[in-house]
DNA sequence: AATGAATGAGGTTTCATTCAT
DNA sequence: GATGAATGAAACCTCATTCAT
C-alpha cells in the first residue's frame, strides 16, 4: 500500500539544504548576467526549487543579491585569510596570501565575478554593499603592504598610502585574473608570480634584469 | 528679454548634430546603469530627442552601445596617442601617457566606463567588440613597455611577456580611477605618478625608499 | 442574493481549463482580424486573463497562431472523417462529408476562417504549417473524388488529376461558404447541395436541367 | 561651371508618372504582406519616393488600400471584358474569358491577391471596397452563366442562382490559381482548361469519359 | 514638388512579485 | 513548506503620420 519514496521527492528540504543551493545559484548567473541581466526564474531553476521558493527565502532580488556578496566577500577573505595565518615573514606572507587570492579566482570565478566592478553598476542601495565587500578586500591587501614597508624598517610606506596601492593591487590582479581566463595552460603559482613581479620589483627592476622569484628565496 | 536657449529647441536640428547628441547621452547612460539596466527610453530623453529618433539613427540598443564603444575608444586612444608622439625619450613617454590617460578618465568618465569589464557581461556579439577595443588599448601599453624594455637594453621583458604586464597595467590603472572617482581632491598628475610609482619602481623599491617622481627628473 | 457567476472569477482556473479558452479567444480573434492586425491584448482580453499568461502558455503570438491552426484543422478533419466513416456508397459518402464540411463551417466560422488562404499571408514558418493543414484538407477530398471515380468503373479521373480537382472543390466550398455568411437564411444542406451540384453534375447538366438532389436518391 | 544633370535627377517628375509607380509598389507589397503587414516605408521605397510623397498623393494609408483595389479591380475588368467582346456564341465566349482570367492572374499575381479573401480582413471600411470589387467579378461571371443558359433554351438555372455558381465558380478559379503558384509548369490553357471542366461538364461527367475540351470544338 | 527630421501610439515580450491552494 | 497560476509595469522596437525646410 504504501508508495515508493522517490515518487515526490522535493518536500520538506531542511533551510539548512536549501539556502546554499539558492545561493550557489543564484552566484552563478549573477556572474553570468550582471544584476539586470539575471532574472529570478533562471535562479530558481539552477536551484531546482521554484520562484516563490526562493522569494521566502530571500525577500527580493537585491536581498538576494546583497546575501550573494556578502558570501562572495566572506568566503574569499577566509581563504586570503587563512592562507598565511601561520606565516611570519611578511613578504612571504604575502606571496601565500596573493597565491590564495589566485587560487580562490580559478576555483570561484562566478564568486569573484560578482565582487567585480561590473556589480558596482546597480545604482540602488546594493551599490553600497559591494563598494563594502570590496574595500574590506582592499584593505586586508593594504594592511599586508603595510605589514612588508614596516619590516624593511619604513614608518610610512612613501609613494601613495597602503590603501592606493591596495587598490592598484587588486585591479591589477582581477585584470591578470581576466586575462587567465583566455589562458587556462597558465596555473594559479604561474599568475601569482607575474602579480608579484609587476607590484613587488617593479618595472623598473624587472627591464634591468632583477626577478623576484618564490623558488629563490624559499624551497 | 531673450529666453535662454535650451528650454524646448527641438525643431530640425541636422543628423550631423543630433548624433552626437544622442552619442553622449548613450555613453552617459549607459556608464551609470550598465548595459542591461540602460533604457533606450532614457537615453532619448537625455538626448532630447524621442525613441523612435533613436532608432532611426541607431537601429537597435545594441547597436547603439556598439557605436559608443567604438566612440570612446576612438577618443581615448587618440589622446593616449598623441600625448607622446613628440616625445623621443621611452620613459618620459610612458609618463607622458600615462598622464594623458588619466586626464581622459578624468574628463570622460563616462567613456572610461564603457570600456571596462563591466561592458563585457553583454553576452551578445557586443562583447567582441568590447573585448577587441579593451586588447587595442593593452597592446598599446605592451608596445610601451617593449619599447622601454629596449631603450635600457633588455631584448625581451623578463618576468613576462609584455601583454601580460600591460593587461596588469591596465586593470591597475581602471581600479586606481575607480578610487579616484571617490577621492576627487587628488589630481590628474598624482594619480598618474602613483600608478607610475608602482609599476615603474616596484613595492620592492618603494618600501626601501626610492621613490620615481616627475619632478625629479623634468622640469 | 448571490452574484452571477460570470463576473469576475478569474483565479485559479487549472491549465486544461484555461489553455482551450485561450485558443477559442485567439481563433475568434485571428479569424476577425487576421494574423498581422491581431494583438496579444485582445486575445488575453477575449480569455479573461491578462498578457503574460497567454505567453506562459503559447510562447509566442506565432506558437499561438501554430496551435490555433492545428487546433481547426484537427477537428474539421474530425469532423468530415466521422460524418461518412460507415457509409460504404462512395457518392453518399462524399455527399455526406460535404453536408458536414457545411455544418463545421457554419458552427465554426472561426476556425475555418483561419485555415483560409488569409493565413497563408504570415510569411514565417507558420505559412509552413497552414498550408500543410490545408494539404491535408485538399488530399481528403481528393481521396474522395478518386473513390467515386473507381466506383463508376474509371481507372483514373479523367481531365485533371484529383488533387487539382479537389483544390477547385475546396476553393469553391470556401468561396461559398463566405457567401453563405452573408445569406444566413440559406440552410447546410442547401449549401452542400449547390456545391454537389456544381461540381458533381456541372454546369453543362445543369442548363440542360438535370438535377442532383439528395431528396430524390435518399430518403 | 554647369552642374552634370544626373546628380539630382529626381525632382519634378509629373503626377501622372509617379502615381503608377506608387501604386504598383503599394500593389506589390499589400500583396506580399496583407494590409497590416505592409509598411508605408517599404512602399514609398519600392516606388523609389520618401513618404510624405505618398502621403501627398494618397492621403493615407486606408486610402491608398483602397487605390489599389481599385486599381486592381478595373485592370481585371478590362482584361477580363474584352477578351470575350467580338465573340457571339457564349460558351467559347465563356472560354476566351476563363482564359483571359488565368492570363491575368498569371501576369499579375499581384492585382489578384490584393482583390482575394486575404484583403477582406482589414476590417474596416475598407472591407467595404474590396468586398464591393469582387462582386463586380463574380457578377460578371454571374452574366456569363446565365447567357449560357439562355442560349441553350433555359430561363433559368437550375440548382442556384447564377450569382450563387459564379460565386463557387471564382472560389475554385482563385483556389487553382494558387496551387499554379506552386506548379509554375502548367500553363494558362492547361488551368482554364481544368476549370472549365470541372465547373462545365461536372465531375459526373467527367468520370463517365465525358471531357469537354476546345480541341474538340474550336480550333 | 520634395524631403529629412520628428513623434505619439501601440505592438510583442519579459520580469519581479504575489496569491490561493 | 511548497507550487501553479496570475499580474502590473516596463522593456525594446515599429509604424502611420506630420512639420519645417
Amino acid at each position: 500500500m504504501s508508495v515508493t519514496k522517490e515518487s515526490k521527492a522535493r518536500t520538506k528540504v531542511p533551510r539548512a539544504v536549501r539556502e546554499p543551493q539558492m545561493l550557489d545559484a543564484a552566484v552563478a548567473v549573477f556572474a553570468e548576467r550582471g544584476y539586470h541581466g539575471a532574472s529570478m526564474d533562471e535562479i530558481a531553476a539552477g536551484a531546482g526549487v521554484t520562484k516563490p521558493m526562493v522569494y521566502s527565502y530571500f525577500g527580493s532580488k537585491e536581498d538576494l543579491y546583497l546575501a550573494c556578496i556578502d558570501h562572495a566577500g566572506t568566503r574569499l577573505m577566509e581563504a586570503v585569510d587563512e592562507a598565511g595565518r601561520e606565516e611570519r615573514d611578511p613578504e612571504r606572507q604575502l606571496w601565500l596570501r596573493l597565491l590564495a587570492f589566485f587560487r580562490f579566482v580559478g576555483e570561484h570565478r562566478h564568486e569573484w565575478r560578482v565582487l567585480g566592478r561590473e556589480a558596482a553598476a546597480t545604482g540602488g542601495p546594493a551599490s553600497e554593499q559591494v563598494a563594502r565587500a570590496r574595500r574590506r578586500v582592499v584593505q586586508l591587501v593594504g594592511r599586508q603592504i603595510e605589514l612588508n614597508a614596516r619590516a624593511r624598517g619604513a614608518e610610512v610606506v612613501p609613494g601613495g598610502e597602503p590603501e592606493i596601492l591596495a587598490q592598484a593591487m587588486v585591479g591589477a590582479g582581477e585584470s591578470l585574473a581576466d586575462w587567465w581566463l583566455d589562458h587556462p595552460e597558465e596555473t594559479a603559482e604561474a599568475m601569482a608570480g607575474r602579480l608579484m613581479n609587476v607590484l613587488w620589483m617593479g618595472l623598473g627592476d624587472l627591464v634591468e634584469g632583477r626577478l623576484w622569484s618564490p623558488a629563490a628565496e624559499y624551497s
